[in-house]
RNA sequence: GGAGCCGUAGUGCAGUCGGCUUAACACGCCUGCCUGUCACGCAGGAGAUCGCGGGUUCGAGCCCCGUCGGCUCCGCCA
């Protein structure tokens, strides 16, 4: 080895020891007579001194380091001249007194200081992500990554589980998200998927009788990105045989106690709690709702439906209904203020947005039509004070659900009413089966094709049916979701039929699986959690983009190495593949 | 597919009202000075096709149209 300790491990303890260092020059302070470098490796930074005195050759040579230079050095720890210390620094109360230099690469001037003092264009981090990713908030990052993954694996093995890789050229299915494409050399016009989820292998490995599987797998969507999203990501994925929903809440809640435990510290408090998703969608109107806060949905729909104002009153006549939230404080809102959210509401469906500035008397457009009794009564229900500002919107559930939630949220976040440091762990449970799509004429999975519902019959009433499936959410963040399985080859064929897949189609696409369900398969279910989603949360990252090393941009390239590109001609003629794309 | 915001030295930004000159400032960089700094200091210097293309105008970093890229959001993401 190059060096004998880390830079960020001395301490006063090795004080008169010699030591060997390797790292890079974080920072250079040139006094002409007196030269203090930063040295930096993975552990930290210690502060290294060049002085003639000591030697005049490396101090001539030390006069030549830049920012990022790596260098070695060889130094004795010496305990600094008293008041000199640094308490900014792990190691501040020592320094390295240089006796030999060995510079063992130069480095340009960088694109982009290191330094936390700038937000850097993410472009150009992107670009340049080897050296962005030498900042040490950055590394952090993946120290923890490192160790949540590694607390994982550790307990997963600890309950029994088996670690086993399921492949990566596989086969497109329907439902579901887009499929990245792979195309076959050797059987021209034909095309592997990368896996959405290792969801069909981790069925068919119980069927094999693995009992307990688990796999920290690479997962890849074809859909366009946002901050919490990129198009390949990592799964905590695992499966079990011969459980039911309690057993896997259990699981879960242990693994995530050991997690918190062993990588932060924190006791957490279990069981979590539960939470319907219809309850969820009532009150918060969010099937992932940040408990942290108050400001829920209020339903006024039974206060309004005779009332005069007839937006209002048409709404729940049709079947809708009126909701509001109370925003507390927030009456003085301009107009501006106020244009802008009716602009949000209507962005996320909305017709309008009713509000009532709670002041000595309620200012709202819409209060002419509502007699003082009524108004009364609607203050009442939403638990308005003077000061406040009520909101209405009325719609149907899944519009005023969007609309209201998101309000809430944005109000959370502005008003500063989210507890920082409090970590609400949440179970979204009964997740219904099937919703319908206005766009393809049909039911499709809300989970996925495989997830058992909770009454056998569900055929009898589809839009109603529920499902054994189940999210958890971490401060209104979904960490991760699963389902107790189907494992009956009938009634896998019945919610085959009720999506609309024909046995012909079901036979194709699955065939392998209802075959597998033939012989004997086990009761089973599973979960799945977003690795990089968990790591952004707990890390506090500002982007799903500081945990991964190498993302993509919002387009789906990956500046550093210009990802995707063309081919050439002789790549795609092997592939049997012809580009639609008219070229210049 | 849609909406919004952004794009000016290496980096972060000012310039927003079309005409203040050589496009300002800070950090970084280069040169010189400096033996106790730690975001070292001091003096001087270099560095900008104002993302790209077109248009309006006597005149465009600034206005208009298009385009490219980045971010955020909606749709989408079982």
């Amino acid at each position: 080895m190059m060096k004998d300790i880390d830079c960020g491990a001395l301490r006063k303890e090795h004080a008169g020891k010699v030591v060997t260092l390797s790292g890079w020059v974080h920072r250079r302070r040139d006094h002409g007579g007196l030269i203090f470098v930063d040295l930096r490796d993975r552990s930290g930074l210690v502060q290294v001194v060049f002085d003639p005195d000591t030697s005049k050759d490396n101090f001539v040579q030390a006069e030549k380091l830049r920012s990022e230079f790596c260098v070695q050095i060889k130094g004795e720890v010496s305990i600094r001249p008293a008041g000199l210390e640094n308490k900014e620094l792990a190691t501040g109360e020592i320094e390295v007194k240089a006796k030999e230099l060995n510079i063992l690469s130069t480095s340009q001037v960088l694109p982009f200081a290191l330094d936390t003092r700038t937000d850097v264009d993410e472009n150009v981090r992107l670009r340049y992500r080897y050296l962005d990713l030498r900042r040490p908030e950055l590394q952090q990052n993946f120290i923890l990554r490192h160790r949540i993954t590694k607390a994982v694996r550790d307990f997963l093995d600890q309950e029994g589980f088996l670690e086993v890789e399921t492949p990566m050229l596989t086969k497109s299915t329907p439902e579901g998200a887009r499929d990245y494409l792979v195309p076959s050399r050797v059987n021209p016009g034909t095309f592997y998927a990368l896996p959405q989820s290792p969801q069909i292998f981790k069925q068919l490995l119980m069927v094999s009788g693995f009992e307990k599987y688990f796999q920290i797998a690479k997962c890849f969507r074809d859909e366009d990105l946002r901050k919490d999203r990129q198009p390949e990501f990592t799964q905590i994925d695992m499966e079990m045989s011969f459980i039911d929903t309690e057993d896997i809440y259990s699981l879960i809640e242990r693994m995530f106690t050991h997690i918190f435990d062993k990588v932060m510290g924190i006791k957490l408090t279990t069981p979590f709690p539960r939470m319907t998703y219809a309850e969820g969608m009532r009150r918060f109107g969010s099937d992932k709702p940040d408990t942290r806060f108050g400001i829920e949905l209020t339903d006024v729909s039974d206060l309004v439906s005779n009332c005069g104002f007839k937006v209002f009153a048409d709404t729940v006549a049709k079947g809708g209904e009126v909701k509001g939230i109370c925003v507390p404080g927030c009456a003085d809102y301009t107009r501006k203020q106020l244009d802008d959210l009716t602009l949000l509401a209507q962005e996320l469906g909305a017709k309008g947005l009713a509000y009532m500035l709670v002041k000595e008397e309620v200012k709202s457009p819409i209060a002419k039509f509502f007699t003082p009794e009524e108004i009364k009564a609607l203050l009442e229900r939403m638990g308005a004070k003077e000061g406040d500002l009520v909101l209405f919107v009325a719609d149907k559930p899944t519009t005023v659900a969007a609309v209201l939630g998101r309000l809430r949220l944005d109000f959370g976040a502005e008003l500063g009413l989210i507890p920082e440091n409090q970590l609400n762990f949440l179970w979204v449970v009964d997740f219904p089966l099937l919703e319908w799509s206005e766009e393809e004429k049909r039911y499709v999975a809300v989970h996925h094709p495989f997830t058992s519902p909770k009454d056998k019959d569900f055929d009898k009433d589809p839009a109603n049916a529920v499902a054994k499936a189940y999210d958890l959410v971490l401060n209104g963040v979904e960490l991760g979701g699963g389902s107790i399985r189907i494992h009956d080859a009938e009634l896998q064929a019945k919610l085959f039929s009720v999506l609309g897949i024909s046995p012909e189609d079901a036979e194709d696409k699955f065939g392998f699986l209802l075959k597998a369900f033939k012989f004997g398969p086990p009761p089973h279910g599973g979960i799945a959690f977003g690795l990089d989603r968990m790591i952004w949360l707990l890390a506090g990252a500002e982007s799903i983009r500081d945990v991964i090393a190498f993302p993509k941009t919002q387009k789906a390239v990956c500046l550093l190495t210009d990802a995707p590109s063309l081919v050439s001609e002789k790549q795609l003629r092997e592939l049997h593949v012809a580009s639609t794309v008219v070229k210049e």
